[in-house]
Order: structure tokens, then sequence, then C-alpha cells
RNA sequence: CGGGGUGUAGCGCAGCUUGGCUAGCGCGCUUGAAUGGGGUUCAAGAGGUCGUGGGUUCAAAUCCCGCCACCCCGACCA
């Protein structure tokens, strides 16, 4: 492609509406253009990217045995009430009211969908296994947009499912899916971690994340350094705190602490250490309130507070609730006389002599201990783990670092095939529920995350598995008319004859503004025709990251290139 | 949804506090010339209902009210 007859609208300067680093630079490259909040255009440049991806992506797909097929962005609502995600969705659906005044949703995803055709079209045992994937863009109501598109209201994902008749089957399936996912992310020349995850809204048991490890990430992941330990945040386990040597236990007394409601002030006031504190937070589980106790530097996991609970969702307690339950305003509940179940995070069953609510107002209790001062019904571990928390598997101290989710694996299970009823024959002409898994890839991540983690102050950075363009031939002087020859007849031949991705910088613009631009867009080899072409017949070929330059005779460009391919494609 | 902020030429911004002439600056764009190895220089240009609707006033980019859009923090979120 000759830059002049393309669209490539670099800028000089950031724009305003960009905050991280991939996001400025997928602007001023002239990747996108942000159309509305949430919502991106791909220009040439970017779309060459897009699709670089996604060729890896189906490659693999189809390496891996998945079977591609391409599904309707409009989806009925009563498959999403037939399996129970209309409510779980809520907002985040988008939808609209067609002429008729019926309501139609856009696809957030798409296991309703998949499921009801694998249940309409399949039902013999001998059908399966099969995985069916997609590559398409997925609607969802962001309640906040943001960084580009790494949040996005509207994305490409490529989604696929898998259904199994047992779960040996299901189990070979998702190791295919997962090692598929490594070979993408490896092509893309993505550094990426796996971790344990929680499966949310998708439901079932297993599931894993890809991250791309950046301090920009949205989702926090723990990391052992030492053993292979790694999750995210919902989901990380740790070890149990051990108990202190034992501890005489002093007696328990009221101190009054007017107007210290939230554990920083109680802290500052008392001058007690955080982890010497126990907050007590109310919950409603089941229709019922529960007191959640947990050490006043700790946060609630919700994700584990409602699997402990056996519930599908629990609520804080309103403020009436919580001053009917404990008898005093909100700030000072505590254990110490409650008549509601009581559970403990696992960090606040072996404290002693800690300081909590008394259950009346402007009133703190010192040197409680559970036992003797109050009964603790149930045990668990209910919180997220913290900086200096150990690893449940060696007891090393794990790592808290952030991460950006690129793919995601679920084992499913029947959650979907039991509510659409989608069901086979076995052998013995018995009906049985599909075993299914999910597994989804944010395309448009893939790129920011890779320009997050590959650019430096003039630029991006590709690597030549996913750059728009392999080659960029830049002649210095394109008044120059024997350098604009053999820029010509080196971009012809390059691009027919090798079928090499090449990009001519014909405009007539100062070298500076060409070396900037090649730069800027991340264009990994750059062939330069300019002084040292007029002298000595001799072009350079420099590399975008190291800034290695290799002077090279027109005859030899070809050999050379195909050097700095190995080269480059080693990780 | 709560809190904070912004909206002036394609992009980045100044002007607004304290209302007043023809609304400025840098980049980009057009034309011409010089230059030709890291965003070069000179000259001449084009481009604006100052987000939008209303109000106050002799007079509004500037003050007041409504609305819209966008961004940030939080909540939320495969």
């Amino acid at each position: 492609m000759k830059w002049s007859q393309t669209l490539i609208p670099t800028l000089k300067e950031s724009p305003s509406e960009a905050e991280i680093d991939s996001h400025k630079l997928m602007i001023r490259a002239g990747l996108i253009r942000r159309i509305t909040s949430g919502a991106y255009a791909y220009l040439p440049l970017g779309t060459r990217v897009l699709n670089k991806v996604i060729t890896i992506v189906r490659e693999e797909m189809n390496r891996a045995g998945a079977v591609e097929v391409f599904l309707p962005a409009l989806q009925p609502l009563y498959l999403l009430e037939e399996s129970g995600r209309l409510a779980v969705f809520g907002d985040d659906l988008i939808t609209f009211e067609d002429r008729h005044g019926k309501t139609t949703a856009l696809g957030p995803t798409h296991e309703e969908i998949i499921t009801d055709i694998v249940r309409n079209e399949m039902n013999s045992y001998r059908q399966f296994p099969i995985t069916l994937y997609q590559i398409q863009t997925k609607f969802r109501d962001e309640t906040r947009p943001r960084f580009g598109v790494l949040r996005s209201k509207e994305f490409i994902m490529k989604d696929a499912y898998s259904f199994d008749v047992d779960y040996d089957g299901l189990n070979k399936s998702y190791k295919s899916m997962y090692d598929a996912y490594c070979r993408i992310f490896d092509r893309c020349g993505l550094d990426y971690i796996v971790v344990e995850a929680d499966s949310g809204a998708m439901g079932g048991d297993v599931s894993h994340e890809f991250m791309v490890p950046s301090p920009v990430g949205e989702d926090i992941l723990i990391r052992c350094l030492k053993c292979s330990y790694s999750a995210n945040r919902e989901r990380a386990e740790t070890a149990p705190i051990p108990q202190e040597n034992p501890i005489t236990l002093q007696t328990m007394k009221e101190v009054h602490t007017p107007n210290k409601h939230t554990i920083q002030e109680v802290s500052d006031f008392l001058k007690v250490d955080p982890r010497q504190m126990v907050k007590t937070m109310i919950y409603i589980s089941g229709g019922q309130p529960v007191a959640v106790l947990l050490r006043g530097d700790h946060e609630v996991n919700e994700t584990k507070l409602t699997k402990v609970l056996g519930q599908e969702t629990v609520a804080l307690a309103d403020h009436n609730t919580i001053e009917h339950v404990t008898g005093a305003h909100v700030g000072f509940a505590g254990p110490v006389g409650l008549k509601i179940k009581i559970i403990a995070d696992q960090a606040v069953s072996i404290l002693r002599n800690f300081v909590t609510g008394a259950n009346k107002s402007d009133t703190h209790l010192l040197n409680v201990n559970p036992e003797r001062d109050f009964k603790i019904d149930q045990i668990a571990n209910i919180r997220y783990v913290t900086r200096g928390d150990k690893c449940p598997k060696c007891n090393h101290e794990l790592d808290v670092s952030q991460g950006i989710e690129v793919g995601h694996v679920f084992k499913l299970g029947t959650k979907y095939s039991d509510a659409l009823k989608a069901r086979f024959l076995d052998a013995n002409g018995k009906g049985k529920s599909l075993i299914m898994g999910c597994y989804g890839i944010g395309v448009n991540r893939i790129i920011a995350s890779l320009i997050e983690r590959s650019h430096d102050e003039n630029g991006i950075i590709w690597p030549l598995s996913i750059t728009p363009y392999q080659v960029i031939i830049i002649p210095v002087n394109v008044n120059d008319i024997n350098s604009m020859k053999m820029a010509n007849s080196i971009y012809e031949d390059l691009t027919n004859n090798e079928g090499i991705d090449v990009l001519l910088d014909d405009r007539d613009q100062r070298p500076g503004v060409k070396f900037k631009d090649a730069d800027l867009i991340g264009i990994p080899i750059k062939i330069i025709i300019g002084k040292k072409f007029t002298e000595t017949k001799e072009l350079e070929i420099k590399l975008r990251k190291s800034g290695e330059i290799f002077p090279t005779p027109p005859e030899e460009v070809k050999s050379r290139l195909k050097n700095l391919f190995e080269m480059l494609s080693k990780p």
C-alpha cells in the first residue's frame, strides 16, 4: 500500500480523551477514532491489525478442531428468560423495541443461542463432541466505558462453545481450547499468565482467565512467585493465619467512641492497629440477617460469601435492618450479644483481645474474645487476599498485581443444557443433558494490551505477527527519480513476489516527519532509501525495536529480510 | 447511579474571574518558494452559529437556568 493512497491520520499531540498509553497511541497512530462513548471506528491501519489477530484466532480454533459459525447479534428475550440470565445481565443488556412493539436484545454473549441451535439440530451421542465458535461483535451497556477499546460497549469477541456427552469429554474439549488459547496469545506476541478464576455470571465450576500483566488492568491477580499458584482476586485462597502463642485473655470492657463509625476513625481514636480490630457487617442472606466478621484491615469477598451461604446473591443490609438487629446506629455493630447467625473469617477466629462494636451507639468493646464473649457459628474463608497473605500451596508470600483479561475459559457443566433442555440420546437410548464449556477471547483487548506492553516514547512496537505492515519503505526524497524508481521496484517485488505486507511512504514530506510517523505506527522494519543510496547505491534496513541498522545493497534486500523475519519471529 | 471536571477551527489549547472593537495561539490543511537523514523555513490563504435552548443586559464565548455530549474517581461489570 502506498501511504498517499490510504488513510493514516497520525497526530503529534495526544487527544485529551485518552489517559493510558495504548489508548493514546491507538488514536495518535491513526488506528481508531471514537464515535461515541464506548464505540470506536477502526481506520485502515487498525483494521489491518484487527484482521491479523482474527486470522490467528481463526487458524488456531480450526487447528483445535472447532467449527466456525456466525450467529445473529439480535437475540430474542425468551431464550435469555429460559436460562434465567435476563435478570443476571440486567441493565448491561442493550435492548430495543421494534416497530411491532417486540423487545429484542443485542447479544452480550451467545450461550443461549448456540444451545438453542444444538438442542434443535443435534440429538444423538454419535454427533458429539463438537465445539462451535464465532468471531462477532458483542454489545454490553457498560456503566462506564473506559481506556479506549479495553472496555467498550461494543467489542469483538471470539466465543466458542463445546458440547460433550460426559465430563471426560468436557475435560478434553477444555484442554484443547486452553492449549489453543496459549498458542494464540503466544503468536500475538503477548506476555500472559493464566489464573484460576471464579465463573461469575457464566456459571459452572472451573474456569481460567488469561491475563496480560499491566498496571492499567482492571483485574487483580494473586500469584505465588515461588510455586505456580495463581488466581484472580475473587477466587484466590490464602493459607490460614496461624494462632499466635497463647495469650492471656484480658477483661472485656466498654469504651466511649463518640461519632467514630469507621475502622479508620476508631483505629485513630483508640490508637489501635486495624489488624487488632474486628468489623461486623450485617448481610441479608435468603431473607435473613447474618453477621459477617472480618479483621479491620480486610475486605469481604462477596463471591466467596455467597457460596459459603449457599445463596444466589447476598447483599448488605439496609440501615434500618442494621439498627433493628444491633440496637445501635450503623458503625457500632459487634458480635457480642447478637441474636443472629455469626460467620467469622478465619483471620478473625484466631484473634484475641480485639476491639469491636458494642451494639450500642458511640460505644466499642475492648478485649473481646470468641467463645468466652460470643459464639462463632461458622468459620470460613470469606475475604480478599491482601499483600502479606501466604500461598495456600507453599506458604510463600503472595504477590498482588493487576492484569488485563484477554481470555476466559469455563467448564459450564449442564447449567445451560439443563435450563434450555439441550439433551441427547446415549448408546442405551436414554436422554441426558449435554455437558458444555464456553471460551471467550477479547480480540480488541489483545491489540490494546499488546501496545500497553510494547511501546516506547516514539510509539508502538508491533511484533511481526500482527503488525499492520511488516515493512515500510521510506524514500527520503520523493523528488529524486532514482530513489523513487528503487522504492517502487522493491515495493512491487516484495508485495507481488514475496507476499510481504509493505507500506511505501511516498509522501513529499521531510525525512523527520516520515521517520517519526514510521516509529509512531510501529512498523518493525524500515527500508530507507536516502543519502547512502545516491552515494553508494546502498539501502539501509533499520529495526524499529532495537534501532539496529543494516546497510544492504538492493540485490540483497530479500535475503536480508528473510534473516530479519526469522530473527524477529523468535520469542 | 454518586462525586468532580470539560465543551471555543480537523487536533491541542488561551480568552470567561471583572460582559464591550473584527474571538486568538500552536499543530494540521491549501497555494507558492527554498530545503531534503529525525516533526525545516519564509510568504500568502481557507477554516468558527464559542455544544445546545432559553434568560438577564444597550451589549454575552464571558453572568443565570435547563438540556445534551464527553472525560476522570467511585459504585457496577465474563
